[in-house]
DNA sequence: TCTCTCATGGTAAACGTTTACTTTGTCCCT
DNA sequence: AGGGACAAAGTAAACGTTTACCATGAGAGA
């Protein structure tokens, strides 16, 4: 959760299941029904009675949800890569998906990756966090017909990411702009940010800028890892001076491993990072990407493939913030 | 979560106000009053109702308290230091904390540490993470008669912890047991792991061994810091055959510090950790923790505190895990 | 044309509390 | 002794859903 977050721990009061039913001219019933995608009603009439709900901003309640029992209200969340799942970046998200989803009367249970299998049981729709490819989740619950949005990139389905791409191409182009020739990229070809490196390349080839990959794969220290092999890559002296990371701790282990070297930042050698997170940015130029609202939009598309509306892909936007570091 | 936790989505059904009211032989209004510490009913009554709500283990349906509109359902979390509180160990008890509460039909929101202050108006109780010396947040609840529960080592009010003193101990002692004589402990002085520090010089005191304290301050990378401290520490060759980590990402930066010396483990060097994080001890000789039970007793002692009963700590059990490194 | 069947939609109960309102009964004052 | 005041306890409504069950009407088979 942000510092500054405004937390409402219940559904703001007003909307409720009557007030839609009013508006519509039916029943509480069919209302109910519409919104959790249940049989026995008209598409029409679902049509309606959802638009009514999106124009009055209806949010059920958790509350009343709870006290029913009913499992609707259970949203499994999948789990990524086993190594990350515990990265900053996703607790900080899993944090405000629990937020969001209370909001919208909804309670998270989480599922690791490879328990994902069982998530049918227990839960009516999930969230899928940091699919990969290969990944196979998607397929197993599209066939169990489970609706489910994915926080990705584009793909089939329903699914919502920030433009990694564009980010890293801004913290490039600051770089270049900046005046830096020789510009490293320091991040993980695999995972689901796996966009980023493109940006990166992007912005050199606009440039006529020789490329340069660190590859560094993600594991439960990224700080370490980044700090280890940035260190072998510094071996000779600085060939380099500029670093893109592709997250922040890849940033915080590579600032480290400069400072143990008594190699100047940003004089030496700028570094960007990218999430912008409150406990590591501090003084990171970096690519800021709205958690929060990457999980409320999340929630918004989950609402949707319940209904069985039709499947879309929301890009959310990022935006550059320059500090000390580049 | 653990992989293998059979979770229920939902609270488990048990006994209401009614069944209060029947075994009472008096009205749900009775019970309700006798309950909330309500004016109107005789204090005999009173005893005999709060006497039978024990003996059923009454808990209260906080979804059905919701959905009537007070924040008594909402239970704030207030996390600890805020450089620590995105650590693994942390997330974990976070989400094991979110689902023993929502057994109970609760629902968490978090608080920062600082934000702390503001958890009155929003939540009706409260657990307080990872407290520290000199922490005011037990003071301050306290003061505005808010139930809370620590999760902590024994003091004022409720509280549970994992033994931590004795879990060092078992580690330490077990090293001595193989034969290792000069054995350092690579933790931080400060914070809610101080009495771990204790369990390490009680097992050297008792063997007539030397104290080594590596003092590794916490940080959003504890790996990375432990690496460079121990680092530093290992210059004139191993002068130390045994290390006692105070958790398991201590002892995962220690372990890749020594390997990139050359230094062999166990064979030269020992190392143990803390914690049993399934995603970093894979074949860490470590201490267990039940981080699931330690939620669900927390969660327990807070309904204890609400109903107004007798303050107590609870200490869970730990037990040494052997592996490769030890 | 009369029923039988379905699809559709409505009615109302249930979930477990809190609390405003009502009833009962006791005690005291005149 | 009659009535007013007050404490103690009960009654029932309300919170916002979900869902089992019932009602309606249209189309179809006879």
């Amino acid at each position: 959760m942000s510092r500054d977050d405004t937390q409402t721990e219940r559904p703001a009061k007003g909307a409720t299941i009557h007030e839609i039913a009013k508006a519509a001219g039916v029943s509480i019933a069919s209302v109910s029904r519409a919104l959790n995608g249940k049989p026995g009603i008209s598409e029409a009439l679902r049509e309606h009675i959802l638009q009514i709900s999106r124009d009055i901003h209806y949010q059920p309640s958790a509350a009343a949800r709870a006290l029913i029992g009913g499992k609707a209200a259970v949203v499994g969340i999948s789990l990524g890569r086993q190594d990350i799942e515990l990265r900053p970046y996703y607790i900080l998200l899993y944090q405000h998906l629990t937020l969001a989803l209370y909001r919208q009367g909804m309670v998270p249970i989480f599922f690791a990756c490879d328990q994902t299998p069982t998530l049918p049981e227990r839960a009516g729709s999930a969230i899928l966090l940091s699919d990969f490819p290969g990944d196979e989740r998607p397929g197993f619950l599209a066939s169990r017909r489970i609706p489910f949005v994915r926080i990705g990139p584009p793909g089939e389905g329903f699914s919502v990411a920030p433009d990694d791409r564009h980010g890293i191409y801004l913290a490039t182009r600051h770089l270049i702009e900046g005046g830096r020739r020789r510009i490293a990229f320091i991040g993980d070809e695999l995972g689901d940010d796996r966009h980023r490196l493109q940006g990166y390349q992007q912005a050199l080839a606009e440039a006529g800028l020789p490329e340069s990959l660190i590859g560094v794969p993600f594991s439960y220290d990224p700080a370490l890892t980044a700090y280890r092999y940035l260190g072998r890559f510094l071996q000779p002296g600085p060939p380099l001076d500029g670093l893109v990371c592709e997250n922040d701790e890849f940033a915080r282990g590579c600032l480290t491993a400069l400072e143990d070297r008594g190699i100047r930042v940003p004089e030496q050698v700028a570094v960007t990072g990218f999430d912008d997170l409150p406990t590591l940015a501090a003084q990171l130029t970096t690519v800021r990407q709205d958690i929060g609202r990457l999980a409320v939009e999340a929630v918004g598309l989950l609402g949707e493939a319940i209904a069985g509306a039709r499947p879309r892909h929301i890009d959310l936007p990022v935006t550059l913030i320059r500090r000390q570091t580049g």
